[in-house]
DNA sequence: TGGAGGTTCGCGGTTACATCA
DNA sequence: TTTGATGTAACCGCGAACCTC
């Protein structure tokens, strides 16, 4: 066996080319020079929404520009115009089409808000359907919990980008018709959910390691007392050198080396223990649908 | 050119609330 | 109807990166 054991950076060994690289990274990678892709955990099963939807009718806008795919939710179709991202950029679009999607998500969550606005909710300013009366007071927090719908086409942005330039957020919100805050929350909370998703199975990889070395280490014992027992039993027949357990760096593994020339005995042999155990580390894959990423990450 | 101050953003931790058994 | 557990939207504080002066 080959022990395999990394205990470092998790998301490195995880990482995936992007399918979809359509605009310049965001603002804000370019600036923290963060290339790796980010991990990626399918944790949400798709609403029975998302499932019945045809491709075609739930459209990531950065996505289906890369894809040149139909107009079904291109949230860069704004009804109006958006005031720009932090470039001042301008994402009005001539085709002021405004989406079917917008008028469903606006319909479940229009009561209720939150209050407690901060700076950054102050400066994004965004004010959709769903902002009330109480939020207008600003004392209570009330939580809205997202429609299906507008989980699921979070979800789905989320399997595209893990992060949101500023762009990406305000057109996001747009379509869902939420305030560019809670799309921004949403996306940190979904980060943090994938975190915490990973470490657990790290954990749990590593607790199996733990139970596998316990065992092995076990057997070595029983070995070598056996070995012990033979050698005081058959001292003429055991003219065993002292050996050394010794791991290689570079590819981990532990094998032992005889210490003295004294070759004399083919009992020798059995005392020379070179220990490879493998265990593959699991991995949490980007997307429930990619059999084909799955496999080649998991070599 | 280096430093101070401001801005923006992501993250960890936490809270508050909705939902369900 | 009440209650505890759970999930998650939202908040807070902090540090890092960047920008401007």
């Amino acid at each position: 066996m080959e022990l395999a054991l990394s205990l470092g950076d998790t998301s490195k060994a995880f990482t995936l080319p992007t399918k979809h690289t359509m605009e310049k990274p965001s603002h804000d990678d370019e600036r923290r020079g963060s290339s790796d892709p980010p991990v990626q955990l399918d944790l949400l099963p798709f609403s029975p929404v998302q499932r019945s939807q045809p491709s075609s009718q739930l459209r990531i806008p950065w996505l289906t520009q890369a894809c040149g795919a139909a107009r079904a939710l291109d949230v860069n179709l704004f009804p109006a115009a958006v005031e720009d991202g932090d470039d001042g950029t301008s994402l009005s679009s001539p085709n002021s089409a405004v989406s079917p999607f917008q008028m469903d998500f606006c319909t479940r969550n229009g009561n209720a808000e939150f209050g407690g606005r901060n700076k950054r909710e102050q400066q994004e300013g965004g004010e959709g359907c769903r902002v009330s009366d109480d939020d207008e007071n600003g004392s209570t927090r009330k939580k809205l919990r997202l429609s299906k719908e507008q989980s699921a086409f979070l979800e789905e942005s989320f399997k595209e980008h893990t992060t949101l330039n500023p762009k990406q957020k305000l057109a996001l919100a747009k379509q869902l018709n939420l305030r560019p805050r809670q799309v921004e929350v949403w996306f940190q909370n979904r980060r943090a959910r994938t975190k915490l998703k990973q470490t657990e199975v790290d954990c749990e990889y590593l607790k199996r390691c733990c139970e596998t070395l316990t065992e092995e280490n076990r057997r070595l014992q029983k070995e070598l007392q056996e070995l012990r027992a033979l050698k005081t039993s058959q001292p003429f027949y055991m003219q065993l050198p002292a050996t050394t357990l010794t791991m290689c760096p570079s590819c981990e593994r532990v094998a032992t080396n005889s210490t003295t020339t004294n070759q004399t005995s083919n009992v020798n042999n059995g005392s020379q223990v070179a220990v490879e155990l493998s265990l593959s580390k699991p991995r949490i894959l980007p997307f429930s649908n990619g059999k084909a990423q799955q496999a080649q990450a998991i070599k």
